[in-house]
Formats: structure tokens, C-alpha cells, sequence
DNA sequence: ATTTTATCGATATTTTTTTATCGTTTTAAT
DNA sequence: ATTAAAACGATAAAAAAATATCGATAAAAT
């Protein structure tokens, strides 16, 4: 179906409904949009309105195929293509990025982490390569990078990502609790662990 | 200042301006909105009105004294309270956040980690205890616990939920791919990579 | 001393997002 | 065959969030 104007909100839930829905056995099964919101926890209105803006092979008084909405919200997820990624910075987050093996089921492929400037890396054994900075351009230009994650300290950051952006990656998440610069072409999505515990403290603090 | 009604979005943003006033070594001088919101990305206006529900000191002219923002936004956010934590799951991202030093500026104090179910840990340093299930119980009801962080696999996940909140946790920061059900009086964070990703991977797709 | 300027804080408007309503359609039951 | 029920999809209303406007005020400049 042609694109819509998907909103941050539900983009933001679009990945719970997939994962929820991959964990269906049967996928030829039929779902409605209330059951997936019971499950999870929305109201059944949003949830409806959610995945119609990506399907829109729903069923009166059956729902939608499991697996007609697993392609579909899969889709526009990007998650039928494949995105190479590259890791500069393999300390403790960057391994645990680095040796987690779902993302490739979004689409991504993390091909090496690179350590930044003589930084000795934890020693644990890793599935994949872990290479000096130094070699960053070579690799880059050799295996079409599309994705950079960066899981280095702030002070390093901005610099990584303007590496990053010089080869032509056009897709940053990063790590580090800084805003990057970056040109407009470019994307960045911003990880924040420490901002995450912060607000279930207020949380606990303002209920 | 009194306690107003805090929209999700300004939480989210709050501990960003935190973040951002730390970096300023000068804390008795004066920024304004307006500087903050250039440096940070966002336009002017919303970022007075997010201060301007939990700091009442702005100067005309001059704005706000930075140690005033400091005070009063980590005030809300809690960090000014300490909130004793355990991790159940110490497997490449429990290890990551146990060694993470930054969130104790946070109002959280991690005290040890937790082993499930005779899973083997990753073998390299830790700085903090790591324990055997078995002993949560205990170690719980000794130590005033009200944050537990969830780092388990998906099918094990519920049920350490349900047993920390047996244990009178409150708070319960889940980075397992799961919703979690919990009573009404229990707050719960959920910490999604995976979606994370996802998200960043359908921004290169549909942009 | 007066004027200008920057910024706050309050109020108002616009936009976005969420939630509600309702007619239509298809399946299933009577 | 008829009726009832469940769920969709479209339209509408309400709520929330973002943005704009503007008077007031304090600092700085003239």
C-alpha cells in the first residue's frame, strides 16, 4: 500500500506490535486490533488506527492474517532489507550491542566494531572482528556502511560522527549524551540509558 | 515550586537539559532559554515552557542562573534522593549498565546483580556482587531495594517481575522484549533496543 | 535619566495525537 | 434465509502538545 504520514508516536509502537505478533504460532491465524491491544496494553482505537496507516487488509468480524500484518508493519520497518553497521566503540554497550543477535531480524547486519584511539577492549570473546580506527575508511568504503552506531565516551563523539558522515553513512545511533551535529541528509536516532533510569526515578519520586 | 502536571514528552526532555547544564563548568552564570534550546536543537519556546514547570527563578534579560536549573530540574527528576537498584540478569547488557558509573548522579544506586536460574555469567570484572537467584529474597528484604532492572531473557522475564514486585519494588526498568503485567501501584520503564533500531531503520527507508 | 533590548511569564492559537462515534461489511449463529 | 455480532474503516470530537503573541520587567546601553 502507498506510503502515509506515519507520526513519531506510532513508529514508536510499531516494532512492540511486530514483536508481539512474531511471537504467534500460527500465522495464519486471524488477529484484531483489540486483541493485540488487550495484549498489550492499548486501547483498541489506537491500535487500529496504528496499523492501518501500514496495511490495510483487515477483515470485518475476523482481523487481520498474522502474517499479512508481519509483512506489512515489516515492511515499513525496513525490515525486508538489509542495512550494513559498523560499531566504534566496543566498550561494555558496544558488546552487548555488538553480541546481540536480534537485530539482524530488523534489518541490520553489524559487520565489525572498531576501537577508538589505542583503547584497550574489554577481553571477552567476540563474534566479531574488532578492529583498529585506523582501518574505519578502508572498511567503510569496501562494504557499503549505511549504519553507524557510536558507544564512545562524549568527548569523542562529535569527531566519530563526522568520520561517519564523510563516508557516507547517512544513519547514526548514538550512545554518547551528546547532540551530534550532523548535515540535514543525515539521520540521527539518540540512545539514552542514563535519561531512561532518570525519568523512572521521577516517577517513583512524583507518583 | 510547587509540583505541576508534567506531560511525558517534557520528561523525556528534561534530563537532556540536566545533561547539557552539567557540562557548563561556570555554574553561577546565567543561560537562557533561548541558548539552551539553540544548543540542544529544539525551538526556544518549548524549551521555556518545559523549565517553566519546574524552575520559577528566570531574570529578564539574563534568564536563569545555572545552578538554580541544575537544582530544581534534578530535584524533579529525583536526583537528589538515592533509590537502591538490583539487576536480575547479568548477561552482556546487565553487565554494561552494572559497570555504567554514570547513573548514580541519577538518584540510583546499584548494588549487585543477580544470576537466573544457574545461567552462567560472562567472566570478566566486575566491580560489584553478583549473586545466585536464590539469594534475592534476602538480599532484598536487607537492603531496602526499589528499582529492579530486568535483563533476563523473554520467557524468564515475568516471572523475576513478579518476584521483585513480591519483594515491594515499585519501580522496574524491563529491557526484555516483553509487557509486562504488574498491579496498578507498580511503574514500569521499557527499554527497547531492538525497536530502537528498527525505528532508525525505517527513517533511511522512508525518508 | 532615558531608551533600548533581551528574556521571562502569561495567554492564545495552531497543530498533532488520541479517543469516540457510527455506518458498513463479512462471518457465524439461529 | 434471516438475524446478530464482531470488527473494520471513515469521519468527528476531544485532549494534549507545540508554537505564537504580547505585555512586563530588569539589565545594559546611550
Amino acid at each position: 500500500m502507498e506510503k502515509k504520514n506515519i507520526s513519531k508516536a506510532t513508529l514508536e509502537r510499531l516494532p512492540q506490535y511486530l514483536h508481539y505478533l512474531e511471537n504467534i504460532e500460527d500465522k495464519d491465524a486471524y488477529i484484531s486490533s483489540r486483541q493485540i491491544a488487550e495484549s498489550l496494553g492499548f486501547v483498541e482505537i489506537k491500535v487500529r488506527k496504528d496499523i492501518a496507516l501500514v496495511c490495510d487488509k483487515g477483515k470485518p468480524k475476523k482481523g487481520f492474517l498474522v502474517s499479512d500484518l508481519i509483512k506489512d508493519i515489516g515492511s515499513y520497518l525496513g525490515c525486508d532489507e538489509i542495512y550494513n553497521a559498523v560499531i566504534v566503540g566496543p566498550g561494555k554497550i558496544g558488546r552487548a550491542i555488538l553480541g546481540y543477535q536480534g537485530f539482524s531480524r530488523y534489518g541490520i547486519n553489524i559487520l565489525a566494531a572498531f576501537t577508538h584511539h589505542g583503547n584497550k577492549t574489554i577481553d571477552y570473546p567476540a563474534t566479531k572482528p574488532i578492529l583498529d580506527l585506523s582501518e574505519f575508511n578502508d572498511f567503510c568504503s569496501k562494504n557499503n556502511v549505511k549504519i553507524g552506531i557510536i558507544t564512545v565516551p562524549v568527548q569523542y563523539a562529535q569527531e566519530i560522527c563526522d568520520m561517519m558522515v564523510k563516508q557516507g553513512i547517512k544513519a547514526i545511533w548514538n550512545f554518547a549524551r551528546i547532540n551530534l551535529v550532523v548535515p540535514d541528509d543525515v539521520i540521527v536516532r539518540q540512545e539514552d540509558l542514563a535519561a531512561g533510569i532518570s525519568i523512572l526515578v521521577s516517577q517513583i519520586k512524583n507518583k
